[in-house]
DNA sequence: CATCTATTAATACGATAGTATGATACATTC
DNA sequence: GAATGTATCATACTATCGTATTAATAGATG
């Protein structure tokens, strides 16, 4: 029986599942998750409502499955990417603008082949500041990870920085990495802010080039007198 | 009748409305505009379901109106602001560093006075990724007036930079703030993401001079070469 | 061929959402 | 002091949400 032509090839264990994920990932990333309802997503899978309870059980989870697929591979190769950098910098001084091209980098080529990955990084973007403090747990811990071994690198390229500063101008950091990447993967949806001056359309190497400035610049910037401002 | 002492001494015109307000922008600013009922809101307001409708129509109408209560007092801080600096730059040249002070400033500092209030600065944050269109619209045409001053602001600040880069900066900026706000506003509530590393609380005017100079160094960061790396 | 297991599909359920309605209370005006 | 307009309140209505349940389908197994 298993020479037997399948008409619909491969039915397959997981189709349905990944077409769900697919579907969940784009919806999501136009709507957030509050503003999407499982209904929505199983309409643009074609499929029904059972196949969410089976495959994933609730929505959630669902949620929580297309945010791993998503950083994991990400994480991973910025983590790689971070040896990389400090294994050619052998003893000597780590740059800056290197660790930062590590960290930035991976999140913005992971839109590359079609462009409705991209949506997954205003996903991201989101998770920080989205409701469900379950997915907000799952990643701030992907996060803790990253984390501790760039905390270290960051120190280590900024020797003047105090430990205490770090977590501020990180935050910084992130906030103007996602900012610009909402800008750039919504591009030709926004409206002109200013008609008066246009914007230049960037390919990903042209974004990370200006991330990478403005963010190395910005975390090399000397700490400002936190006391009395000389009278 | 005019004497009898009322139990409740003024239920006033717009007592239960600015109740409302108050209770919608708390609340809002912890669950975002998705993940707040009606009913959350007037509960918190210690009132009911036809107050809101009487005074606002609608939830959309409610939730513009608290975004707009706390905006446009901000703006206009800042417009007097840069207006402050650009007078007494005279014809010479302009610091960035104080036009991003104007800039910065007046949003970090509509917190005095409450920490409740703290919470305004999350939803206006939330703004540029939230998914009702109208409120949107709104938040965009708000910040476009803006824009058009301190466009020209920075391009006179920062003589060397192409304006059509300009937007991707002020993009950066922008998300560096909100993000930097936004870790400062729920400073107590994180978990810390690296045990090893405590950062450091901040008052309003460290948060403001740490912001002022990472985006100011990142704004003023030379432009990358955008095609052909020298080989 | 019968059975079993893994899916897919269709439907039902309870909870909660935003909105609308009608009655009640208060203050002001004539 | 009756009438009027403003404001508050309790409640009802319809839609939609996430989840659970049950039946139908298809391949694999014996």
């Amino acid at each position: 029986m298993n020479e037997i032509k399948r008409l619909i090839p491969i039915p397959s264990a997981a189709a349905t599942r990944e077409a769900l994920l697919n579907a969940a990932e784009e919806i999501l990333g136009e709507r957030g998750v509050e503003g999407t309802s499982i209904r929505d997503i199983i309409k643009a899978a074609g499929t029904n409502l059972g196949a969410v309870n089976y495959h994933f059980g609730s929505k959630d989870r669902l949620v929580m499955e297309v945010f791993m697929r998503r950083m994991r591979p990400v994480d991973q190769e910025r983590i790689a990417r971070l040896d990389a950098v400090e294994k050619s910098a052998g003893k000597g001084p780590l740059a800056l603008a290197e660790v930062m091209d590590a960290f930035i980098r991976p999140l913005i080529e992971a839109q590359r082949g079609g462009s409705r990955h991209a949506i997954i990084l205003k996903l991201i973007g989101r998770g920080f500041q989205e409701v469900d403090p379950e997915v907000r747990a799952l990643v701030h811990q992907e996060l803790a990870i990253l984390t501790k071994r760039f905390d270290a690198a960051f120190l280590r390229a900024v020797p003047g920085l105090p430990p205490e500063e770090l977590p501020w101008r990180i935050m910084f950091f992130i906030g103007a990495m996602h900012f610009g990447i909402d800008l750039w993967t919504t591009f030709d949806q926004r409206p002109a802010s200013n008609p008066q001056i246009q914007p230049k359309k960037l390919n990903p190497e042209e974004l990370i080039q200006r991330l990478v400035a403005f963010v190395t610049a910005g975390m090399a910037a000397s700490v400002p007198k936190t006391k009395g401002k000389k009278k």
